[in-house]
DNA sequence: TCCTTGACTCAGA
DNA sequence: CTCTGAGCCAAGG
């Protein structure tokens, strides 16, 4: 329950990463930088260091996640999952399988066959967000 | 008040 | 491929 560096206003900003978990797919997956960069960066924020602290600000909203959202399909970028063994991961993974999602001998996702593409312009438009060109690469 | 501890990611070794 | 350290902040013990 502990909350890492915050943005600005976390309330705000959780609200932004729930609303985009509830878009992802069933057998689907994303990676919290990915989401992170669905989110403008705080003004005057270099985009190197939100690329990394956006991603824990993301963590963190994921930490207190209302009922409902799917936070099972949001993994780390390495496309193995982040919840700590004894803290939830391998229910996680239980229901990722169930979903149909494959994990490799190392207890790896690809990406390039689970990863989510995004929620598509128009939602983005549709909640004042917009697709920021250097940071929609899922790679 | 001090110290630990985070649902992260990337660059190096 | 695996393991570290840096980045840099707030809540709880």
């Amino acid at each position: 329950m502990t909350k890492f560096t915050s943005p600005p206003d976390r309330e705000y900003f959780n609200r932004l990463v729930w609303g985009i978990v509830n878009q992802v797919p069933e057998g689907k997956v994303t990676t919290y930088g990915f989401i992170a960069g669905l989110i403008p960066p705080p003004p005057g924020m270099e985009t190197s260091d939100y690329r990394a602290w956006g991603a824990r600000w993301v963590g963190g909203a994921m930490a207190a996640c209302p009922a409902g959202v799917p936070w099972q399909r949001v993994i780390g970028a390495q496309g193995k999952i982040s919840l700590r063994p004894g803290s939830g991961g391998i229910r996680q993974r239980e229901m990722l399988e169930a979903e149909g999602i494959y994990f490799d001998e190392r207890g790896k996702i690809n990406l390039d066959t689970y990863g989510w593409n995004g929620p598509g312009e128009e939602w983005l438009r549709a909640h004042g967000l917009i697709i920021q060109d250097d940071m929609t690469g899922v790679s």
